[in-house]
DNA sequence: TTCATCCGTTCAATATAAAGAACATTCTTA
DNA sequence: TAAGAATGTTCTTTATATTGAACGGATGAA
């Protein structure tokens, strides 16, 4: 059994994907080198191909394999949200305020977030593959990755990836604020 | 034109996650529900198995196609970017400021973003597909998705799809300032 | 109409993936 | 030593993916 996800319908979304390139079963077997038959049979799921022939297949596109697999994306349905209507994920003298609150299924997270004067925050261990940014607004931050440290001031940005061990300080007089982004937003 | 991405090695890397995860050959395919031989041969690159066999190997550690298939994310050297090292990526009334100039191999972009009164950004396209996100910092936003319309001041938010037709304007009297993220950095 | 050309599907023949058993090798353990 | 159990590889048979050609339907032009 498969546990992790759901099965991507192979055939469904090879279709999917051709006809959104404007090609025809004949055009696209013919770009790729293989079969219209291998072409009508895949979409019909009447027969799975080898990889080897997938990627033949995906070639006439082109698409890569990553490509095709990789997760569907569902529509979000809110677009604005209102400062009020941040979702408040951290308390006390950190405040993280998430741009939405149902993070299912998305592959983009956003936080405002503000720390008070020594407020600390940071993962020590490997959190999952993903990447983070953010841009300082206002304040002065200390960030630690993978053992350097780094002082940031209004402007500055940071990038790294998720999974080496991080700190953030606020090491001014005033509140930090900054805006921050990481993908995906499991964690 | 595929510009993207390079082959995957699917025995080497199917070997990779099966070691990773401290299985045997025999393990995996007991699990999996197929034949020892099966792994065997896959891992040499002596046959390539069907989109269906290999979910079904897959399924014995488990993984999904999407994460087999999944590119690996290379890492990432500077950690901070200095607010005079931001680049530069468009100018005259609208500035856009990116996070880091080198955008290959990454999965997230982060801008800084600054409009004089009455300037005009936007895709009126599909793009690809992926999702974007912005916290507005200063002045007054109008901000068009998909047909509706919306006003955002410091502190609002906003999340859609990227494929959606999207445009962004400084309704303000003062410049606009805000941070963006998307995912894909693809465009 | 009739011809031409496109579309997607289906069929029989062939190439290849997958199973099950036997193989060689390297460890343990007696 | 030798026996036992683990590993990954290689064999032969069987199931299935893939081909090339033929099919039926739709569209457009003379």
């Amino acid at each position: 059994m498969n546990a992790s996800n759901f099965d991507v319908d192979v055939g469904a979304r090879l279709r999917e994907l051709r006809v959104r390139h404007g090609l025809s079963q004949r055009a696209l077997a013919k770009r790729a080198g293989v079969s219209n038959a291998t072409v009508s049979m895949v979409e019909a799921n009447r027969m799975s191909p080898s990889v080897s022939g997938l990627r033949q297949i995906l070639s006439g596109i082109p698409l890569s394999l990553s490509e095709f697999f990789a997760e569907a994306k569902p529509t979000v349905e809110q677009v604005v949200f209102r400062a009020s209507e941040l979702k408040e994920i951290a308390g006390g003298r950190i405040s993280f305020r998430q741009v939405g609150s149902n993070l299912e299924g998305r592959s983009l997270q956003m936080i405002h977030e503000r720390y008070k004067p020594g407020a600390v925050s940071g993962k020590a261990m490997l959190s999952h593959q993903g990447e983070e940014a953010g841009l300082i607004i206002r304040g002065r931050m200390g960030l630690e990755v993978d053992g350097a440290r780094y002082e940031l001031n209004p402007g500055d940005a940071y990038f790294f990836d998720s999974r080496k061990p991080h700190a953030f300080k606020n090491i001014g007089d005033e509140d930090l604020e900054l805006v921050s982004a990481c993908t995906p937003p499991s964690f």
